[in-house]
DNA sequence: TAGTGGTCTAGACCACCTC
DNA sequence: AGGTGGTCTAGACCACTAA
């Protein structure tokens, strides 16, 4: 009988209180892998909401991997540790976030017409202006990734101090809310020029992220590609079937 | 006003078959791009369904990311086309899907101790017994990848035939519903092993993706590492931001 | 048969955005 | 001020699982 309740006088969701202290637990060991949740109604009751409302908590979790659900049987943690992260974060702040220090060397920052490729995949006119960017990023260790990205020119400011914050946080200042992300990952070899600012051998392997993002309003607002050093960085993700 | 309707004789959830009709809608052009969706209250009525089931409809396709909601302004088809897929689906079902015709080498298949690792992250007591499993993936243009598997001796019957049937269809067949998977990407230099399967030289670039599922009680029901060819395959997702 | 999650209803109040 | 999505309630019936 695990000790949940909420506050509401709150302004945070009666939901995502509930599905906080759930997680909460799990990450305690309190609800070891395996175990069984109370079933939702007898929750419910307990907490004095309704059951749409303790719905909504439990399915936050298991849209996360964290619980499975069986009609006629139960709601119960996943046995093992699932990978938590993956979110629409930026680089710098998942650096950040891990205790590392990022640099970061502005390499090309021009407006110009955007190529056919950006422009087909940012739904913009041909040879509308866009901004194209080139960045070193660094961490303690070295070299980690170079950064190419593409936005449209109205998006960022031309005094924009990208050596010292992020591009998701420029953005962010910008009133720019993003919501929406489509990205491809795949291996190469590293070209000369990859190559020489990552410190590899030219055909060395890296790690290839193309990314595009959406706003809160559906406007396309980048798109980047970023060759990663394949012994500094993975990408994470859980899936869960419907 | 689009045309949309409800069965509600079909035993298809009322709310996915909205979703269906919105999705066929934006796919067909009907919806364009940064089109707004009447208002869910309007559209509800319209359809003869309660608030919280057109809710769920919406719901569903702003979580896939082909819609975007903003409090106060309203639903939005989002611009230029996201990358659908990463289901929790096998390789050889992707690659049926598009239309290719896969073959499978079985090169290892055999029980035995759990190597430390694998007996950690299966949540398995050190020494249980799990089936090892090598496969080399192959498609029209030669081949693709190396599959390295490893399962519970329990899953997988010893006379499964791998050769004409994927993984997760053999283990469908046993009643395992897989349901979460976690996974981490990143590249490598192919030693010399993988290279030689893969036809490639030694320290070219591969894809490596490690994966491990859960199945809808919980359980941990595979560890994998598979080495892609580089120049054959990508991994595509959408992330949505809460 | 008893218990579980899956779906659905008909309302309500609120926070936020735009005009 | 009016319209939008975000949250919440108190029920209901059904499908599925397990004993």
């Amino acid at each position: 009988m695990l000790p949940f309740d909420v506050d509401r006088s709150s302004p945070v969701p009666l939901y995502f209180q509930v599905a906080q202290q759930i997680e909460a637990a799990i990450d305690s060991g309190t609800l070891a892998p395996g175990d069984r949740l109370e079933n939702e109604v007898a929750l419910a009751d307990r907490l004095g909401l309704s059951r749409p409302t303790m719905r909504q908590a439990i399915q936050s979790l298991v849209e996360r991997g964290l619980l499975v659900r069986r009609r006629g049987v139960g709601t119960q943690v996943v046995q093992g540790r699932v990978r938590r992260p993956v979110r629409l974060s930026s680089l710098h702040d998942d650096l950040v976030r891990s205790g590392q220090h990022p640099t970061t060397t502005v390499l090309l920052h021009e407006t110009g017409p955007a190529p056919a490729e950006v422009a087909l995949t940012l739904g913009l006119a041909p040879g509308t202006d866009v901004v194209t960017l080139g960045r070193l990023r660094c961490v303690d260790d070295g070299p980690l990734a170079v950064l190419h990205n593409w936005l449209p020119a109205d998006l960022l400011p031309a005094d924009a101090d990208l050596t010292h914050h992020g591009l998701y946080e420029v953005l962010r200042a910008q009133g720019v809310h993003l919501r929406v992300a489509s990205q491809q990952i795949s291996a190469e070899g590293a070209d000369a020029e990859t190559a020489g600012r990552l410190g590899l051998d030219p055909g060395a392997p890296v790690l290839v992220v193309e990314r595009t993002c959406w706003d809160d309003s559906g406007r396309a607002v980048e798109f980047a590609r970023h060759h990663y050093r394949a012994d500094g960085y993975t990408v994470e993700m859980t899936l869960v079937d419907p």
